[in-house]
DNA sequence: GTCTATAGTCGGATAGAC
DNA sequence: GTCTATCCGACTATAGAC
């Protein structure tokens, strides 16, 4: 199977061994990434791994080679899976940021994509799919403790979606966007986003909810469309100058 | 010995073998604090905080009974140290919050009084004293996987500083300090000043800065003090009703 | 490819000397 | 109180059967 180099996209008809194998290597991903995100890398186990993928531990030395490959295929899973949903934002924002580049949005415009930007983001957040979204935790221990795999995290996803930010904030406020002060508007802009989930535990005890679902994603969305409305008026005293 | 149950405030003239091992219980607690912090609690051994520490594997068997309890004399030790800082800012606070319950603080000044409240906690979170913040880790940590060692810093710290903002915000937007809009605000102003250290990572990523220095500290502070100006122009529409 | 069996390492806890 | 020595369990990795 010396043509097999590409696995990405294999085609349906493949054997169906080839097939398991795929399969199993995936469960790996995910049940790496949902043990390495709630026990961090030294307290996870590859016996536990392997048994809540239902496969044998040797699968992860076959598959893998090691512990610590398993790790980044788990951070490179992540990274793809943010990067697809930056890529959905990205799509939505293509005629917004053609009409920036030709400096024909205005910035009433900007201010209402920045919304449903960040709505779009919180909803991704918050969203319950299958797989829950275990990976969240994984990346918050990556932020305290960054390794390679908080790189290939960062590349794949947050530097791109932090570059839609600012391009919208430089639209609104009539900044470039790769200025010192728009760049931290949105990286200030992403934090307290992500502080939804991240202070989760702080929040749900001072507010006295038992979860986070949608009245809090309401609650905090209109928090931060009242801030990126602000931005309007607010331009005129920056941060940095 | 069987007065020494209080071991807080011990004079000085006790033996000096007590005094030993009161140094070497801190030691312990000190590079507890430090290795938890930065390898989690399974990830560290009880073997490199003892190294650390300067001292015998068995000395936290004696001292704390194990590991776990170690745990939780670390998070103690970091509830107790964020503790003094919040009663520092509460006696800076005293005058206004008495004149707040009388009614009698406008909220021009409570505006003026919020923004130094946040210069003093980014401040406290910033400063490089002695044995750094590692303290820090030890509590993102926590966030993301809460345990016991949570609710004891949250009561002791976080739920305190918390009641402090909500009290100048109710005030500023002329709201209860308690209704769910002031605590809302109150918790994300709470969770953007600690996205600062946080988000550390992606912070100094996207704006190219080598670490997060006084410069930094300035900027976020002068985003902070614009939010918190606009609270006073912005309580009309609250993100919860 | 997947499994069993096992080698080799390292962790936490404890007994006992001093 | 602190140290050395040691036990025992759990872990990763690997060799080899099928």
């Amino acid at each position: 199977m010396s043509f097999s180099a590409s696995l990405q996209n294999a085609p349906a008809s493949l054997p169906s061994a080839e097939k398991v194998q795929d399969d199993t290597r995936r469960r790996l991903i995910q049940a790496a990434v949902s043990v390495f995100g709630s026990q961090g890398f030294e307290g996870a186990s590859t016996r536990r791994i392997a048994a809540l993928a239902g496969t044998n531990i040797s699968s992860i030395a076959y598959h893998f080679g090691g512990k610590e490959n398993l790790y980044l295929a788990a951070a490179d899973s992540i990274a793809q899976e943010i990067g697809k949903k930056v890529d959905e934002v990205e799509d939505f924002l293509a005629e917004g940021r053609e009409r920036i580049r030709r400096g024909t949005l205005p910035p009433e415009e900007a201010v209402a994509l920045l919304q449903r930007l960040c709505g779009a983001w919180l909803d991704a957040l918050l969203v319950k799919k299958k797989h829950d979204h275990e990976w969240a935790w994984f990346v918050v221990r990556e932020k305290a403790n960054p390794t390679a795999a908080f790189d290939r995290i960062y590349d794949a996803s947050f530097s791109r979606f932090l570059d839609l930010l600012a391009e919208l904030i430089g639209c609104i406020r009539q900044l470039p966007p790769r200025s010192p002060a728009v760049r931290l508007q949105a990286v200030l802009l992403f934090g307290k986003m992500l502080s939804f989930e991240r202070e989760r535990a702080t929040i749900t005890r001072y507010m006295g909810w038992k979860t986070l679902d949608e009245t809090a994603r309401d609650a905090v969305l209109a928090a931060i469309h009242k801030e990126v409305a602000y931005l309007l008026k607010g331009g005129e005293n920056s941060p940095l100058k």
